[in-house]
DNA sequence: TGTACATCAGTGAACGCGCGTTCACTGATGTAC
DNA sequence: TGTACATCAGTGAACGCGCGTTCACTGATGTAC
């Protein structure tokens, strides 16, 4: 039967959360359309109401993830703009590795979306250029304008590798698990600092 | 009916070579056991005369392509050690983004391997220590041994990120997918030239 | 404000299809004599 | 070396199941009067 307008926007919401939650967590191809409506509180005809096709709500629920967590962090620190070091701390802890399901999107599909569709691709490059900005904001001051996309863009790509491969040998060896968020954290901070003093000796 | 033992051996690796191959390609959820027995030439029930599931055969596979992988690197180098930088240029190459099907599957399947068993987990975790312990031995000589290993560490997650980013924003933005795996190498080579340097020092 | 009706979000059965796995059967291979 | 037979890799039909998507239908909502 029909439903209110707010009605129907609540369920998009839902719809989209719960994709977004279950895609995180169990990749786009470990989840089925009916898992999703689900878990929103509907049954898998109405899912088609909303979103035109699995791909597409994969791609939307993709953004809607990545925003929803952006929102989160940006609403955690306040006003407050964080320095590159604490960027990084956030970035590489391990509970950001243990967060699979509310975590960032990027880390937990990275290697699965080379293998899906434009508009899953094109969510992926929006996402990733809108946090490779947040970082690059983070470095005005502490380093030259022509250096800061680079390692802003270096940052994020490799916080995606560290991410992943620490969930995937996590199983194995915690140790490691650790260890990899740890040296690539310190890698990246000594690439940051090389940049920093090169820019203060030439004050 | 039942074929020689040869012939068990050799559709053995022939099932392993498409598992591998497709896994790669698609995914682990993306390939059905059927996809793999056809592209091996046979039907899908002898695959269960090989292996017990599909999951053992998915640890199975990404041990045998990676092994393949790794022999086949050796092979082109003939005898010789390669520099770090040598091995970054090989490791952060286009060409190594653009072999998917035939390239290092700890790139293909990092963000998949963390949602699979204990079994794929610890064919993954073997893995990336074997090219942990390569770039260690690379950096012999180079920088100290207690520094060693936190750069290998961190170089091949960081690689893997690399070349799984540069796949999901290349469909989006060719650009941007060859800036990744350049802003990345650059950082691991600052890291890596700072150590150098402070080692150089120190004699 | 009250009534009549068009709209359309949501339901649930059904579509064809492919999944991972099992199993009775086949027949060439390997073995024992 | 030749024969008889047990072995077992491979075949292909069948298992139950879930997939993404479609569609006739329902009935509360929104709208026009």
């Amino acid at each position: 039967m029909r439903v209110s307008r707010e009605k129907v926007a609540e369920n998009r919401i839902a719809i989209l959360e719960a994709a977004s939650r279950l895609f995180r967590k169990r990749g786009i191809d470990g989840v089925g359309v009916a898992d999703i409506a689900k878990e929103a509180g509907l049954t898998h005809g109405a899912l088609y109401a909303h979103f035109p096709s699995k791909e597409v709500l994969a791609a939307e629920a993709f953004s809607h993830g990545f925003d929803g967590n952006m929102a989160g962090f940006l609403a955690s620190t306040g006003d407050r703009r964080l320095s590159f070091g604490e960027h990084l701390d956030g970035l590489f802890s391990p509970d950001r590795r243990d967060s699979l399901e509310t975590g960032c999107p990027l880390g937990a599909s990275a290697s699965e979306v080379g293998r899906q569709g434009c508009v899953v691709s094109a969510s992926f490059t929006r996402a990733f250029e809108a946090l490779v900005a947040m970082l690059e904001n983070a470095l005005e001051d502490a380093i030259p304008a022509s250096q800061r996309r680079s390692l802003a863009v270096a940052t994020v790509a490799a916080q995606i590798g560290a991410i992943a491969v620490s969930r995937a040998v996590a199983k194995t060896n915690a140790a490691l698990a650790d260890e990899v968020l740890q040296s690539v954290r310190e890698t990246v901070g000594t690439a940051y600092n090389v940049e920093t003093a090169a820019h203060l000796r030439s004050l």
